[in-house]
DNA sequence: CGAATCGATCGAATCGATTCGAGAACGACT
DNA sequence: AGTCGTTCTCGAATCGATTCGATCGATTCG
């Protein structure tokens, strides 16, 4: 508190008070209406009036109208959330979600519409329901956010989701996790590969590393990994693996390496990430394995790696900043009122040179 | 508009139109002041009440109190905004700024607030002023940023700046830009370096590229840019070099082309982010010469980058996240009425194997 | 047994603006 | 001159909750 603060109202009108719209239409000898009239520019007001408020203004340093009221009054804050899984650290640094993010925020801001950071619930951040949002997007986000969801309904507040579980009341923005997966797979089987490991995103919200299990894929809230997976399976149904921490070069190395110490090493991986696809390639790189020669990779998100050459990656190319901006659009839409149809995106499946034919 | 919203009075009591605490109360039959009450959890409510509360609440589908409201009525909205100059996707593609971010959503996630993506004035988002924040941080902003900030501190918005132009009543958090960058130089000149060129982040708000004039430097509004280069002429007086568009590999190359394809190529590069040193190393490899053997390059950040290898940057270690979390809890005090002091961080020369003496 | 205390609940004011319908002033048209 | 139509301005209701002080019983203390 500062030292007038405690003279708020014994010091009459003229106090350190912060002004609001009543008091510089006092001053301007309008009402108040009047006022706010000549702020926002809707309504007819005479020139000479709106010049005396905005001079008014002036003189009591005043910065507008508070915009919390106007959410109040008009039910809208103009602000969209944005719930991603992990946390920002470990979001940011797979550029997929980043150009996803951009694609969202440029259709948003197109809008006049900001972008809310925020994590999932039990994270110690915001909860997800306190805070004034007009609209959510959930990326990639785990199944456990039903509740969270019915929350905002409660609140009719729209809800989009990216590549999440179909929820009832949720618009979708889909990709083919698992048809594209299939298509690579199927890309390793004509190569003639028949012992082909994964390497998945995390399957679990803590994010512990490990052999993928029948049991943890059962028990898995991650959406887009286990349709991948799926897809995969549908080319080599026995097809087992690991599970990485996160999306990162790092991870991937982690994985590769555990899987390329084995006893009886794979000839080709399906990582579920390019990052994922990098790092696999730096363990072979360790081992003095070849890529493509002994060893085939294929990754995920078609994002350009800094470092990866001269490797270009087998992977499948997805509409990353298109899938943002997909959503943002229809959030925009919803606010609007209206009922936007569910998109659903495709990935290309671009061949690179990280991919050859199985050792005979 | 939904199908029943015209009914929103005609309906009477029990049209389609959202609860409110005063709908819920009047169920529960009591008082709207008890309802808060039971809700807030602040002041005493007997177990049979908040009880009765809780399943009108429940019985007429109410998610709880509107944050809407709650912003105005206690002045807080829980929302921090984040001012960063450029577009997300460039802002997000160095991870120094991620890393800034960390510590910034760590810590003010912890303090329940919720952050805020703004981009500067202009760009068409959110126009700065007309979002619901309790306090505001700036993130490498031009000096330009000047009226906004007259314009949050009519509202009464404490302002918070990373490593900005000083101004009234902002909050600096800062790092030793040119103290650090000095130390860099003197390093390249004691191996002996005499041509040493730079290769700088962007100047202007256009983020054009281009030669290194004194025109451009006195022009321009990019406060820990220009203090780099000051840090650098306090060693190399007559320093020139290239402008960058962005911190990125890419244009570390497109930098390094330009550098090492002109008659007197420098024999060293001060580089002012690690992308762009990694990306001058890429355009010294691309014409063959050897770092650090005929090209020294030191970057600055310190952060760890995929690909560098097998080169281990000699840069300015820059402690990124506890910048963010310094702003962060310097944010939180602000808010609780306290009055934080500023902050400055120093970075840490580290020596890798991207410097050597000057040929001879 | 009267008084002080404590817990639970309620009333009313307040946060700061928006917006609709009504009213006033004024010129134009028949 | 009277009526109609504009154009500008105002009053009052409203958005949805929080919070301070007052009230009212019931319990406990002297």
């Amino acid at each position: 508190m500062e030292a007038g603060a405690s003279a708020t109202r014994a010091g009459g009108k003229n106090s350190a008070a912060r002004p609001n719209l009543a008091a510089v239409a006092a001053l301007a000898g309008v009402s108040a209406s009047t006022a706010s009239l000549a702020f926002s520019g809707a309504g007819p007001v005479s020139d000479a009036t709106r010049a005396k408020v905005l001079a008014a203004a002036e003189q009591l340093n005043y910065g507008g109208p508070d915009p919390r009221a106007q959410s109040l009054r008009r039910g809208r804050s103009g602000i969209v959330g944005v719930v991603m899984e992990d946390r920002l650290r470990e979001a940011f640094r797979d550029p997929m979600n980043v150009a996803m993010l951009d694609g969202l925020a440029d259709e948003l801001g197109t809008a006049g519409l900001g972008l809310l950071l925020l994590t999932e619930p039990g994270s110690g951040g915001p909860e997800l329901s306190l805070a004034p949002m007009d609209a959510v997007v959930l990326v990639g986000c785990s199944t456990q956010l039903d509740r969270s969801v019915v929350a905002l309904h409660q609140r009719g507040i729209p809800v989009v989701a990216i590549e999440a579980e179909p929820m009832v009341d949720v618009l979708a923005v889909d990709l083919d996790n698992r048809d594209a997966t299939a298509r690579a797979a199927r890309h390793l089987h004509e190569l003639g590969h028949t012992r082909v490991a994964l390497v998945t995103l995390p399957l679990e919200p803590t994010h512990p590393r490990g052999a993928l299990t029948e049991e943890r894929i059962a028990a898995s809230t991650a959406f887009t990994s286990r349709e991948r997976i799926r897809g995969a399976r549908d080319v080599f149904p026995a097809i087992g693996g690991v599970v990485a921490a996160g999306s990162s070069v790092e991870e991937g190395l982690i994985a590769g390496r555990e899987l390329l110490g084995s006893g009886d090493a794979p000839t080709a991986v399906i990582a579920q990430s390019d990052l994922l696809a990098l790092g696999v390639i730096r363990a072979a790189q360790e081992r003095g394995i070849r890529v493509p020669e002994e060893l085939s990779v294929v990754g995920f998100d078609g994002v350009r790696i800094e470092g990866a050459a001269p490797y270009e990656l087998t992977t499948l190319v997805q509409p990353a900043v298109e899938k943002g901006r997909a959503a943002g659009s229809a959030i925009v839409e919803l606010l609007a009122g209206q009922t936007p149809a569910p998109r659903a995106f495709t990935s290309e499946f671009r061949v690179g040179n990280t991919t050859g034919p199985a050792i005979s």
